[in-house]
RNA sequence: GGGCCGUUAGCUCAGGUGGUAGAGCAGCGGACUUUUAAUCCGUUGGUCGCGAGUUCGAUUCUCGCACGGCCCA
C-alpha cells in the first residue's frame, strides 16, 4: 500500500471515528503514573502480591506494538520513560472501548489505567479497565524490527528518529546531564553564568569566517558571533572575575562529522589565573565530569582506549612537531627552512608565510591526528593568537594552550592579553594579513581595546567545544549525532 | 571544491547481461481471551531520486542534476 492509500485508509478510519462521536484530539486526562515508576516498583513482587493490589494507575503514552487475538490483546504504550505492556480484555474494558480500541492504529498516543499484574512469562503488565484515544496519529512509523537507520531521515525527522530508536533520547539525555554536571562544576568555584550578544557588529573572539546578516530597523549589518571571548572579557574588566557562558556560537565554514555550522562552547574566564592553572581545572573539569557519565577514567571511543587520568601529557607546538615528524629541532628556528619543509610536506605555503603560520600548518599536517591521548600543547605562536599574552621568555609565542583527545581540539586556552597597547598592535599585526588575503585575520575591535584600558586583571581564558566532548563520552562517530537538529542541506536543493 | 559509494513499497532490504519489479514488517479483510518481531489464512500497495540521451522499448546502459554517507583539501 502507497503512502497515499495509508493515509487515505486512515482518514476514512478517522471519520468513522468521528462519527461515532469520538473525539480524536481529546485534551481532559489525567495521567497519575509513568512507565518506569511502576516498572521500578513492582518489577521485583510476584503476582500473588500483585493480586492484592487495588492501586489503580493511569498512564499515557505512544501505541508501540499491538499483539492482538479476538477479544484480548497485549499493547505496548511508550511514554518519556520507556515502555510498559498493557493488558487489554474485552471483559475488562466493555464492549465499546474494545471496539474503539480496534480501531486504533500504532502509532497513536493514548490513555490506558488499571491494576499492574504478571503474565505467566513474568512480565509486569498494567490490566487495562478504561483505553482512550488522546492524539491520533495518521502516518505509519518505521518499521518496528529494523527501525528507522537512513541516517538522512533520522536527522531531517529527528521527531522520527526518537520515536523509534531509543538510544537516540539517551543520549540526548547524556548530553542534558553533561551540560549539567558542567555547569554544576563551574557554579560550585563561584563562576557567574552570563548570555552575551550572538549578533555582533563585527565577529571577533576568534579566526572564522562569519555569517552575515542584517537588522532593518537599526540599518546596519550584523555577524553571528564566531565566539563570545571579547563579551565575556569586558564584563571580566567590569569585576565578573569568574564568568561563563554556555551557548551556541557560529562559524561559515564547511560541514563535516567534526563541524557543524553552529556548534555549542563554553567559555570561561578566571581572574587572578594562568593558562597553566587552566590545564589543572580542565583535568578536574573533565574527569569529573568522565567519572559520572562513563562512570570511569578510561573511556573507549570508537574502539580506541583514551585514559583521562591526570596529569595529562604537556608539550610545545615546536616539542610535538620534533616528537612527530623527522624534522631537526633547528630548522623550525628559521623562516625559510621551515618554508622548505613544510613544501617538502605538500603543504601549499606563501613564501612570505609568517614562521608562526608555517609552524602550526607542520603541525596540523604531523602532530594532530597522533595526539589520542589527552595532550596539552602549549605556546603557539604569536601570529595565530592575538587574544593571548605573550610567553615571558619568548616572545614569538604565547601563553596559550590547545587540548588534543582522539586528535582533536577539545579545548583552546590562554592567559589574557591584558594590556591595551599590546592588544592594539596585534589587531594591526591582524589587519595586515587580512589585506594579505587572510579571510580569517582578526579585525581591529577599537572598543575592545578602550574596554581593555580601563584595566582588565590578569585573567586566563578557556573554550570548551561542548559537542566534541559530548561525542567523545558518547562514543559518536559524527557531531550530527549529539546535535538533535544538524545543518542539511534543504531537500529541495534551493541555493 | 575533488574522489568513491548510495538513493527500488510507509520502513528494512533483494533483484535486474534492456522487455515497466519482489520479500519481511507495517496496512487492509478474516480466525484467535496470557502475547513478546504473537501465530494462522487471504490481500492491497511502486512515477525503481529527478532530467535528458541511446534504443522499437530504460528501473537496468550513458550523461547531467539533486540529496545523503565516507575519505581527501
Amino acid at each position: 500500500m502507497g503512502e497515499g492509500e495509508l493515509l487515505k485508509t486512515r482518514r476514512e478510519k478517522n471519520d468513522a471515528l468521528k462519527s461515532e462521536g469520538i473525539e480524536l484530539y481529546p485534551n481532559d486526562v489525567r495521567v497519575n503514573a509513568t512507565t518506569d515508576e511502576i516498572l521500578k516498583r513492582f518489577g521485583d513482587w510476584d503476582n500473588e502480591a500483585l493480586m492484592k493490589t487495588e492501586e489503580r494507575f493511569g498512564l499515557a503514552g505512544r501505541l508501540m506494538a499491538v499483539r492482538s487475538f479476538g477479544k484480548a490483546a497485549f499493547i505496548n504504550i511508550q511514554d518519556r520513560q520507556g515502555r510498559i505492556q498493557v493488558y487489554i480484555k474485552k471483559n475488562n474494558v466493555g464492549e465499546d472501548a474494545f471496539s474503539l480500541f480496534r480501531k486504533l492504529d500504532i502509532g497513536d498516543i493514548v490513555f490506558a489505567a488499571g491494576r499492574v499484574f504478571k503474565t505467566k512469562t513474568g512480565e509486569l503488565t498494567i490490566e487495562a479497565v478504561e483505553i482512550r484515544l488522546l492524539s491520533k496519529s495518521v502516518r505509519p512509523l518505521p518499521e518496528k524490527w529494523h527501525g528507522l537507520t537512513d541516517v538522512e531521515t533520522r536527522y531531517r525527522q529527528r521527531h522520527l528518529d526518537l520515536i523509534v530508536n531509543p538510544g537516540v533520547k539517551e543520549l540526548f539525555q547524556k548530553r542534558s546531564l553533561i551540560i549539567q554536571l558542567i555547569r554544576h562544576f563551574m557554579q560550585e568555584r563561584d563562576f557567574l553564568e552570563v548570555e552575551t550578544p550572538m549578533m555582533h557588529p563585527m565577529a571577533g573572539g576568534a579566526m572564522a569566517k562569519p555569517f552575515k546578516t542584517h537588522h532593518n530597523a537599526l540599518g546596519v549589518d550584523l555577524y553571528l558571533r564566531i565566539a563570545p571571548e571579547l563579551y565575556l572579557k569586558r564584563l571580566v574588566v567590569g569585576g565578573m572575575e569568574r564568568v561563563f557562558e554556555i551557548n551556541r556560537s557560529f562559524r561559515n565554514e564547511g560541514i563535516s562529522t567534526l563541524h557543524n555550522p553552529e556548534f555549542t562552547m563554553m567559555e570561561f574566564y578566571l581572574a587572578y589565573a594562568t593558562y597553566q592553572d587552566l590545564m589543572i581545572f580542565t583535568e578536574e573539569l573533565l574527569t569529573h565530569v568522565s567519572e559520572k557519565i562513563v562512570g570511569s577514567l578510561k573511556i573507549i571511543y570508537q574502539g580506541t582506549e583514551i585514559d583521562l587520568t591526570p596529569p595529562w601529557t604537556r608539550m610545545s607546538v615546536k616539542e610535538s612537531i620534533i616528537k612527530y615528524s623527522d624534522v631537526a629541532p633547528e630548522v623550525l628556528e628559521d623562516r625559510e627552512k621551515t618554508i622548505a619543509y613544510a613544501k617538502s610536506l605538500n603543504l601549499t605555503v606563501d613564501d612570505d608565510e609568517s614562521l608562526g603560520k608555517v609552524i602550526v600548518a607542520i603541525f596540523e599536517e604531523t602532530v594532530e591526528d597522533k595526539l589520542i591521548q589527552p595532550t596539552f600543547i602549549t605556546s603557539y605562536p604569536i601570529e595565530v593568537s592575538p587574544l593571548s599574552r605573550k610567553s615571558a621568555d619568548d616572545g614569538r609565542f604565547t601563553d596559550r594552550f590547545e587540548l588534543y583527545i582522539n586528535g582533536r581540539e577539545i579545548a583552546n586556552a590562554f592567559s589574557e592579553l591584558n594590556d591595551p597597547e599590546d592588544q592594539r598592535e596585534r589587531f594591526i599585526m591582524q589587519l595586515r594579513e587580512r589585506e594579505l588575503g587572510d579571510q580569517e585575520a582578526h579585525e581591529m575591535d577599537e572598543d575592545y581595546v578602550m574596554a581593555l584600558e580601563y584595566g582588565m586583571p590578569p585573567t586566563a581564558g578557556e573554550g570548551i567545544g561542548i559537542d566534541r566532548l559530548v561525542m567523545l563520552l558518547t562514543d559518536s562517530p559524527s557531531i550530527r549525532d549529539v546535535i538533535l537538529f544538524p545543518q542539511l542541506r534543504p531537500k529541495d536543493g534551493r541555493k
